[in-house]
DNA sequence: ATATTAACTGGACCAAAGGTTCACTTACGA
DNA sequence: TCGTAAGTGAACCTTTGGTCCAGTTAATAT
């Protein structure tokens, strides 16, 4: 018969995870080192990483909680975000709430990128990160559908990437996540050769 | 009187410098320890760290060597990649160059990018890479010429900012660095409102 | 209730890598 | 030739991600 997670394992799973969350809002992620989460949720270092195999693959399982709520709204949700709006307005829908999200767990996502260039294989590529590779997806499809003269696949990286990056990641934690959400707005939106242009506001 | 640095260490400080490129060349960045960089140029690891710090101080000697050219072709060369053309022409043609730079040097890239993540204190900016910091000024000094009215800043963080990604790592490790190019320069034109849009070659 | 077992646990242990120390050596100016 | 500041490099330190494994325990079968 096929056995469910146990009682103790469920515990001790979301203790290391409310902890890890909680050093991560209050500490750099250089300054969380695994060891410390595990303290911190009151179980040993090895149990965290049967947990969770590495230190990647904790950082992943939290940005999954979070990225999850994203995921619905685009795929069933209204619109403009979900299906039925034109692509263009889907793209600039969709950054924002992207933008959004960062800004809410830029120090989760500083970590992963952390994480990512602490480990040693080399075949650490971002594209093993599931989340990382669906927004992609969805933002060059649309990318593609408004402009097929385009490249697409390498546009949606740039404007995806660019979350990743430290400049941007310090803004996020400064609060000043309307900026970037407004220049990657005037970005796509220059992109697919709107005719308002960058110009916001006005 | 004042000294001049001593033959024995130029000649060790070039030794290095050589080593550390081409063990870069041939190997990923996380497999060149400042140790084996040693090894290879035949001294101590102590002296590696006596003449440059750290390891980043290591990898921003060997940026600022490739740097240097572009740097002077921005303020001295002719148009349009120096002073005298339209700032939009010039935009482009630096990204252009600082694309092909990119590409020559993409494992010294993501090495120093390596690096950085690697480092303890939590202060390691960008805005401590020098280089980075000249070519943002540049980039920004130049969009907000052409349109005021956008966040030059931001945009320029963008733009720049890709080229230490790691989906964008690879493809010029991959020798696309024409797409690359591309579409860094499609955003940009898209960006600044050129009428012609971001369609290339049609 | 008891036995069985597979999963869970956690502290000791390991290796790699960045960085520091310091006694020794050496190039260079006087 | 001599004094010295600069240079050198091997041993050593520390941190951290990750592994091991012997003991523990929750769930299931009898």
């Amino acid at each position: 018969m096929e056995r469910r997670e146990r009682a103790d394992a469920a515990r001790n799973r979301r203790a290391i995870l409310a902890a890890a969350e909680e050093l991560l809002r209050e500490h750099p992620p250089e300054e969380v080192s695994v060891e410390r989460v595990a303290v911190a949720a009151g179980v040993g270092k090895g149990t965290v990483f049967h947990r969770f195999g590495s230190r990647i693959g904790l950082m992943q399982e939290l940005m999954s909680e979070r990225a999850h709520a994203l995921e619905q709204a685009v795929v069933d949700g209204p619109p403009p975000l979900g299906p039925g709006a034109p692509a263009g307005e889907r793209l600039v829908a969709f950054l924002d709430a992207v933008v959004a999200m960062a800004a809410r767990n830029a120090g989760l996502i500083a970590a992963h990128e952390h994480a990512r260039l602490t480990q040693k294989a080399g075949g650490g590529t971002r594209l093993a990160n599931p989340i990382y590779v669906s927004w992609h997806r969805h933002v060059s499809a649309l990318i593609a559908e408004a402009r097929p003269d385009v490249d697409a696949d390498l546009a949606a990286h740039v404007l995806l990437g660019t979350l990743h990056t430290q400049p941007i990641g310090s803004l996020l934690l400064s609060g000043e996540s309307a900026r970037v959400a407004a220049t990657l707005g005037d970005l796509a939106r220059g992109l697919l050769g709107d005719a308002g242009g960058p110009l916001r506001g006005t």
